[in-house]
DNA sequence: TCCTTTCTAAAGGTAGGATGATTGGTTCTT
DNA sequence: AAGAACCAATCATCCTACCTTTAGAAAGGA
């Protein structure tokens, strides 16, 4: 058949091509993007036309304008931007059971397609966590802790879960429990478990680890139901 | 200390002005809105405010312009509108993956937290499940069934899971599994051991009857992987 | 030298008008 | 009745002008 040749308006084809520099890495995040007439100039746009498309850039979350200073990137990803406004209004309890029911998940599939490579990788994760215990690093154990649980995600290989997963989940990992959580019993009991049914694609057992593993978490979060939101690191403001 | 005093820029005034005006449904799903002219009137602001204002929740999704026509409401909050336009990229298999996750999540802690009156609706849309199969009228099976759905979820009292587990399966419940699946085996096998579970507050076996619940959908979708995407209900045009 | 104040250039914000392009409906013709 | 031509409504783009805010430089005082 025909192609369906979409007719775009001006601005919407700027608007994609500013957002690829952008999910392209060629902006990276916190760098100021060029002024508004040297834009014009190299888009060959007006600049109302330009305007259009970085204030939809703006709403989206991927740019934030500064009046008298520019305009910044804040955000790779429409996906990244939403999910993280939304998350903001969400209290601790929430998202932990999100993160639950996604982890669970991606244990399950991860029995079933995890490559060798990313059992290795998890192992050795697993590895760091249990050193930085010793070290009395928690910034270095979350680090790792985080690196472990996003490379059990990813050997789901399932795109949507991947995307959902380190949307929602990577901001907050910086300041979730911070000061709050002794680490000490969580390692030694859930990942080894995790781990080893993972290798021995025991997806029953894998699923029984990560119940155990986030009740831990849970645990020092009373159900103070839905008052106290999660204060994601400040916004820049 | 001193308030914050957001500063907030007019189009960005508008904008939120306007996206109200759509989230509380004044202006609902497919309806017209003001002429430019008129909401510049109505709103005191210029023609590039407004224009500003609208493109960015064109963008977000919420509106679509028709040059010569007019612009139309095509979505009510911005998640529905990042959320929908994912999925739209997920294969069959990512997105039933997902709503497993989400649904054994949602069943445990509906067991928690239900209410008698939420689990006299999940007792009623299982009954109409039962009915519309004997009537063999596989439309009404599916509202049925994601009422049924619905109502667990909103069991779980979790806004979170809510607000991702509807915008991302509302659309996909219309054209998932047309003429794909036989509801007989399902219904008689899933649903009742799921209420019963979450009756009698047993989380254990509401997560082992949603693990079956699920495996039936997904035994029909072979893993071609990643190919084959969703193909949403058309966008209107 | 160091801190505070003041000034200024640069950047984005708002405004209004002019013109073009597209669409849907109406009217006219055959 | 069917098709073609027309027309009005609406959004798209561009232009120029001026305002507001900010960061940083410059000047001044301790």
């Amino acid at each position: 058949m025909f192609e369906k040749l979409e007719k775009q308006t001006l601005s919407g084809q700027v608007y994609a091509r500013l957002e690829r520099l952008i999910t392209d890495g060629e902006w990276g995040i916190g760098s100021r993007i060029p002024r508004e007439a040297d834009l014009m100039e190299k888009l060959g746009v007006s600049r109302n036309t330009l305007r259009e498309a970085i204030r939809g850039l703006v709403q989206v979350g991927l740019l934030e304008t500064r009046q008298g200073d520019g305009t910044f990137v804040t955000a790779t990803s429409e996906l990244s931007a939403i999910l993280h406004k939304r998350m903001s209004r969400s209290s601790v309890i929430e998202a932990l059971e999100v993160q639950h029911a996604l982890d669970r998940e991606a244990a399950a599939l991860a029995c079933l397609r995890r490559t060798d490579e990313q059992l290795r990788q998890m192992e050795q994760y697993a590895k760091q966590c249990f050193e930085t215990i010793e070290r009395n690093d928690h910034e270095a154990y979350r680090e790792a802790d985080w690196m472990l649980h996003r490379t059990i995600v990813m050997a789901s290989h399932n795109q949507l879960l991947i995307d959902l997963y380190e949307n929602l989940f990577e901001k907050l990992q910086i300041s979730f429990f911070f000061n709050r959580f002794i680490p000490e019993r969580h390692s030694e009991v859930g990942h080894p478990a995790l781990i080893a049914a993972i290798r021995n694609r025991d997806a029953e057992a894998a699923v029984r680890a990560v119940d155990r593993y986030i009740a831990l978490f849970k645990s020092p979060h009373e159900e103070t139901d839905g008052s106290n939101s999660l204060n994601l690191s400040g916004n820049g403001e």
